[in-house]
DNA sequence: ATCAGCATGTAAGGCGTTACATGATTCA
DNA sequence: TGAATCATGTAACGCCTTACATGCTGAT
């Protein structure tokens, strides 16, 4: 069962823009992308280092190196045409995991066992960091609608509206879900 | 850092309404539970050997189980006090972890590298998805519009609302994006 | 001078999935 | 009689997170 692994191409993704190093990937994952996917440190230089070893990736020549004679080097990789065309062949490939966890519905669902104030404190508790995220996600549009007459901000635009809209409709939702249950439950 | 697992709660959840089997359990995550949470065997009955062990469920005395002198048992597990408290521990801590994983996304957001055409069929797939599985919750919401007078009811009907909401939302922007994709990029 | 941020990496452990192994029961 | 479903479990593996280890650089 190969190929499972997708923070691969989240790295050749991001590399297929600009070559980067491992700590500069963490930071771009850390942005827009966060909200729809994780990554760690200690998942990210493996990679890079897997992806060397199948020519997917390079270490870029040049400059970017500190001098030979100080400390640790700074490493920064860049995708190659191999790279290139697996990170296309994972896009054809229509197939997709998506995969939603939210500890918050659970609680709700099972929420009869602790009664209606509790559940309304843990709603208001969702409700504050998706406004919070929100916030940060009409930041990143609100550039982008700037920038839309190059092609890869469409992309991005596109995924930050998701998120926008999703969130949105969250909102929407806690403020019904609280209305109902203090209708319909005593306490 | 414990109690980090929150499959335990999934199953003391379901086993405060009734005693259950391992496979029942499994049939019950599989259902309105499933899109918001996973579960496989391979997780269900070791936790539920932990679970016990814990003193937090107990294998249901009784009728249950099949002749003595047959084959395999069928073992039903109901909820200790303990299990109950224990419940009602994580129902009272308002931190949740909500994880949106979506390769989706992650294709949209490195589109660019594959064109406009297989971006919209990454799209359509999604949205074919999410109108089957909409579908489907929006028949758990009808029955259970029916039952509100239960209290627990109302959480579910709630949890099944806020899928029934998002997947609509979803819906929404899959049109806005394919519109989008067609207005701005060439091909 | 000291602290935040830059930068790379390893080790251990946690949590989960898939595949496998086994066998009973029910229904067409 | 054969397939689907009921039912329980184990083993291997995959992927990721957290914590740890190390040291430089730049700003206050």
């Amino acid at each position: 069962m190969a190929r499972e692994k997708k923070i691969d191409m989240v790295v050749l993704g991001l590399l297929s823009h600009e070559p980067l190093t491992g700590y500069d990937i963490k930071k771009e994952i850390d942005g827009a992308i966060s909200f729809f996917w994780k990554g760690s440190f200690g998942n990210i230089y493996p990679t890079l280092k897997e992806l060397e070893a199948q020519g997917l990736v390079a270490r870029s020549a040049g400059k970017l190196g500190k001098a030979e004679d100080s400390g640790r080097e700074k490493i920064a990789y860049s995708i190659t045409e191999a790279g290139r065309e697996a990170l296309k062949e994972w896009l054809n490939d229509e197939k997709a995991s998506n995969e939603l966890r939210y500890e918050t519905l659970l609680k709700l669902f099972f929420g009869a066992n602790a009664g209606r104030d509790i559940t309304l404190k843990n709603i208001e508790a969702f409700e504050q960091k998706i406004a919070a995220d929100l916030k940060l996600l009409k930041f990143y549009k609100g550039n982008l609608e700037k920038v839309l007459d190059n092609d890869d901000h469409v992309y991005f635009y596109l995924t930050v509206s998701f998120g926008v809209e999703t969130y949105e409709a969250y909102l929407k939702w806690c403020g019904k879900a609280k209305k109902l249950l203090k209708e319909r439950i005593k306490r």
